[in-house]
RNA sequence: GGUCCUGUGGAGCAGUUGGAGUGCUCGCCGCCCUGUCAAGGCGGAGGUCGCGGGUUCAAGUCCCGUCAGGACCGCCA
């Protein structure tokens, strides 16, 4: 090491002692005849102090060290420097009770630059908020404050606590493929040239499905990896198509089990990241509960504001849009905006804005008035006397508050509606505690949903189990059957999720027939994974936790680019790169991305769906 | 693919109903300064107002297109 010590560290004990520092010039004070550099390395920032000529000899400094002094002058922001100086108590009344060793400060004998640095693109400056591109086109330097800095360091933590808990509980971390073939997560797959086999493709993993169930085959038992995954589809704040999952995987256990674990690594990684104790067992609700009540699959507990369900209190009603959402047997529901009564013509023409721009055709209200509570607005003159009378209390409104309805022949689709009006009326009152932690569980997922061609498409994967009710009659109604599934939801945000797989051959079989995959399609596509499963398969089951989100929640970040190094922007562009770039005529014969494959491809095992009876 | 927001010296922002010379803070360069800590003082350099077209006597400002960044929908667990 070329240095003594870390600068952030020191502190009055340390006065006396002569320390060699090295890190950057973080800020610098010159007053001519005294000169104050805040030196910054990984740990910190300390004062440095370069005197003037006089008061250096005094200290009967060496000429060389005298030459130090004065390049302490020339020193500017960024500067990679090496300073050796004795730690010593800051004169009476200049101690800075800001910082860490604010009582200190170093009195530098001798300066080394050891590299220069040129004016800054983007200032290194935790109060400065610079634009996306520019920081991550310098991310090294964006890296070198506190907020980025720290927030990659929390990360690290992360994957520390979590190994800590799975090693605990004798897990083993098993590293797995990223040139392999495509696995059945239903997104699209990034694919990758095979220069060996001219015409043929690899698919980077969108997770380590199929591989961790075969490590179960393999009798690992408990497997848990770090994984990187690709999906190839658009961003969002909380999701880019390169992104990591803790990936774990489990034989012999139940959803209990699974879930336990869960609950042992969100604990740890809150009481030591976050310092917030969550009470276990977290809550649970089932998927189609969260729906009802609260209009999402991943439901913010943090407030109430829970839907109601209007469908047979309206039912009979001659207003047109909601009459023919019942008629189709469909949904009518409402969710109070508290106060929404206040609101100008002008914003609650706004919500019918907002729900356009959210594919419905609008969003019906009803305002109670804050004096009378008498109801009023569009939508009231086309409800009957007794419809009108009942609806708040039918809706647990106040006077004062505005209703919003939303009424579809498709239950779902309304209810996602109001459950975003729901989050949207809490962000507009205010009702978000953006200090509070409010997990749960979202258990008893159903299996299956209808496809675009009206057959059915596995709503998890086609390896996710029956539960126990189901398993001999799912296809007896495959809209109601529900699966072993589970997400832990945390704020709003799907941290996580898994589910109970298939390990008996005619379960899968029958889940194949339904989802119409053929024995032979079922073969071409994963017919290694179903020959392992000839081989003594044991029960297992597993969880993924989404360790961006995770990490970003943690570090109190609103996007998953603040908690990965190098990220990209939502073109799938890296500044800093400037990847993606196109490729030679030469690299492009290579990699054989023209040639003619031998064989012809097999369609995708998603979307490809036989129509089966409906139940209702 | 769609909706919305943003784009003005190196960075962050302001710029009114379209009206003379685009302003502020930070940074940068030079000088001064011995106790500052987002140091201070004096002086200076640095701008195709993202790009292209249009309307107008006149466009940073209005309109159309386009590019880039961001939020959302679609897509994606």
């Amino acid at each position: 090491m070329i240095r003594t010590h870390d600068a952030g560290t020191l502190r009055a004990a340390d006065a006396g002692t002569t320390v060699t520092l090295a890190g950057w010039v973080a800020r610098r004070r010159d007053h001519g005849g005294v000169i104050f550099v805040d030196l910054r390395d990984a740990s910190g920032i300390v004062q440095v102090v370069f005197r003037g000529a006089e008061a250096i000899e005094d200290q009967e400094l060496s000429r060389e060290e005298m030459a130090g002094m004065s390049e302490a002058h020339a020193l500017r922001n960024e500067f990679c420097v090496l300073v050796t100086g004795e730690v010593q108590r800051r004169p009476a009344g200049n101690e800075n009770p800001e910082l860490p060793t604010g009582e200190i400060e170093v009195n530098a004998a001798e300066l080394t630059i050891l590299s220069e640095a040129a004016p800054l693109p983007l200032p290194v400056d935790d109060t400065v908020e610079a634009s996306d591109d520019i920081r991550l086109k310098y991310r090294y330097l964006d890296l070198r404050r506190s907020g980025p800095a720290r927030a990659l360091r929390l990360r690290s933590k992360a994957n520390q606590i979590a190994r800590t808990v799975l090693h605990d509980r004798d897990f083993v971390e098993i590293e797995t493929p990223t040139l392999t073939r495509s696995t059945p997560e239903g997104a699209r797959d990034f694919l990758v040239p095979v220069r060996l086999q001219p015409g043929t493709w690899y698919a980077l993993p969108q997770s380590p499905q199929l591989f961790k169930q075969l490590l179960m085959v393999g009798g690992m038992e408990r497997y848990y990896q770090i994984a990187r995954c690709y999906r190839d589809e658009d961003f969002r704040a909380d999701r880019q198509p390169e992104f990591t999952q803790l990936d774990i995987e489990m034989s012999f256990v139940t959803q209990e089990d699974v879930i336990a674990l869960g609950e042992a690594i969100v604990s740890a990684l809150w009481r030591e990241l976050a310092g917030h104790e969550i009470s276990t067992p977290i809550p649970r609700i089932t998927w189609h509960e969260a729906m009802d009540r609260y209009g999402s699959d991943k439901p913010d507990l943090r407030y109430g504001l829970e839907l109601t369900e209007l469908t047979d209190y309206l039912r009979g009603t001659e207003f047109r849009v909601f009459a023919s959402a019942i008629d189709a047997g469909g949904y009518v529901g409402a969710v109070v905006m508290p106060g929404g009564a206040s609101q100008t013509r002008k914003e609650l023409d706004g919500w019918q804005d907002w729900a356009k721009a959210r594919g419905a055709r609008g969003l019906a209200y009803v305002v109670l008035d804050a004096e009378t509570g008498e109801p009023r607005g569009p939508v009231a003159k086309n409800l009957s006397a007794e419809h009108l009378a009942g609806l708040a209390a039918a809706v647990q409104a106040k006077p004062g508050d505005a209703i919003f309805f939303a009424a579809s022949g498709e239950r779902r689709e309304a209810q996602e509606l109001l459950g975003a009006a729901r989050q949207e009326i809490a962000r507009r009152t205010g009702l978000i505690d953006e200090g509070a932690w409010a997990f749960c569980w979202v258990v008893d997922a159903p299996m299956f949903e209808r496809a675009d061609d009206g057959g059915w498409t596995a709503v998890h994967h086609p390896f996710t189990s029956p539960n126990a009710e189901w398993i001999d009659r799912f296809e007896e109604a495959p809209d109601r059957a529900l699966a072993y599934a589970y997400d832990i939801v945390c704020n709003g945000n799907e941290i996580g999720g898994g589910s109970v797989r298939i390990h008996r051959a005619d379960v899968q079989r029958r889940v194949f027939d339904l989802l119409g995959i053929t024995p032979e399609e079922a073969n071409e596509k994963f017919g290694f994974l179903l020959e392992a499963f000839k081989y003594g398969p044991p029960p297992h089951a597993g969880i993924a936790f989404g360790w961006d989100r995770v990490t970003m929640l943690l570090a109190g970040a609103d996007s998953i680019r603040e908690v990965i190094a190098f990220p990209k922007t939502r073109g799938g562009y890296d500044p800093l790169t400037g990847a993606p770039t196109p490729i030679t005529s030469q690299q492009r014969a290579e990699a054989g991305v023209d040639a003619k494959p031998k064989t012809a491809a097999i369609p995708g095992t998603s979307g490809e769906a036989v129509p089966v009876e409906h139940s209702r």
